[in-house]
DNA sequence: TTAAATATGTCAACATGGCTGACATATTTT
DNA sequence: AAAATATGTCAGCCATGTTGACATATTTAA
């Protein structure tokens, strides 16, 4: 087949850099402006989700590796993150070696409100995938991790391997 | 290989899923934050990148094809172009079938400006391009093509296509 | 056992870049 | 002449980031 718009070779590496620069834009915002009526109508927004994420997907993660993981500040995290405890949707255990740390966790509402979030993007992403291929994504996925800053990588992708280990 | 990361097969669509969500967060994430010395020190952000990005690869682009290709409204977009004109950097001519119009272009400066930003840029996306392979890269393509919304695709589809008709 | 380091939280002020609503102007179309 | 269109502008609000300065509890080191 002629298509010459995902021909790599056909591309200078100004047109390769400008095509994935773009793609990787357009993708990347319809991707994360899903309709999120469940979050909004709960005075919630994409910090939140962000939030409600790495803890599902982390539990008993520790505050300052949950800063580590979203790259901001204590004082930007403590605005969400204490609505978010407030409402009832994550849990701060005292740490049992340290209790100075807070070990964080889902509720069971906390799970329900992401489990309700994610849905969108799964169905999403899932059909994005279907549509292209395993092959490519096993290409996204290499082109994603080589994306990371090198500096990141390694404990990025320890952390995306949480739990893949099937 | 035994590289098991990248072995779709071997994931369920929960783990896919999570992999690519993530993996395009933190790819995202470190991709769009460079250095950005050279904006920062002019008083520029992101939003005037994008806004120089599109001009530049769209010269003679109308407002309103503009707003719809960043997704904002105009009052954003004007607090943007407007210093972006006060200084130089992008021109607006009055159309010529249309006086009503303003057909943005980037002045010698701006282009200036914008080559010394996408500098970084092309490096950090090139770099990738090459560890991971020409063609993962065409799944990359293929994947985020397929991650945008179906509404949008033809239309961001064929803006990405511009000039790429060697 | 006291002193220092660490994990977390909080107050206050500020920046960026979105948004809505209400109008204003110039120009083109009907 | 009236309506529609392309653009601009004023004003205020919101979400989410930032710094800087401290406060508290707890653990570690001297």
């Amino acid at each position: 087949m002629a298509d010459i718009f995902f021909d790599v070779k056909k591309h200078s590496d100004h047109q390769k850099f400008l095509k994935g620069m773009e793609l990787l834009y357009f993708a990347y915002r319809d991707f994360i402006s899903w309709p999120d009526d469940v979050l909004h109508t709960l005075g919630f927004g994409r910090a939140h989700h962000r939030v409600l994420h790495f803890v599902g997907r982390n539990p008993g993660l520790k505050v300052a590796e949950l800063l580590k993981l979203l790259n901001i500040t204590k004082q930007s995290l403590s605005r969400v993150l204490g609505t978010l405890v407030e409402k009832g949707h994550i849990r701060q255990d005292i740490g049992d070696q340290d209790r100075r740390q807070r070990l964080l966790h889902l509720t069971k509402q906390g799970e329900f409100l992401l489990n309700k979030i994610a849905e969108h993007q799964k169905e999403h992403m899932l059909k994005a995938f279907k549509n292209a291929g395993n092959h490519s994504v096993e290409g996204f996925w290499k082109v994603l991790s080589a994306l990371i800053a090198d500096e990141n990588r390694v404990e990025i992708l320890s952390q995306v391997s949480r739990d893949m280990g099937k």
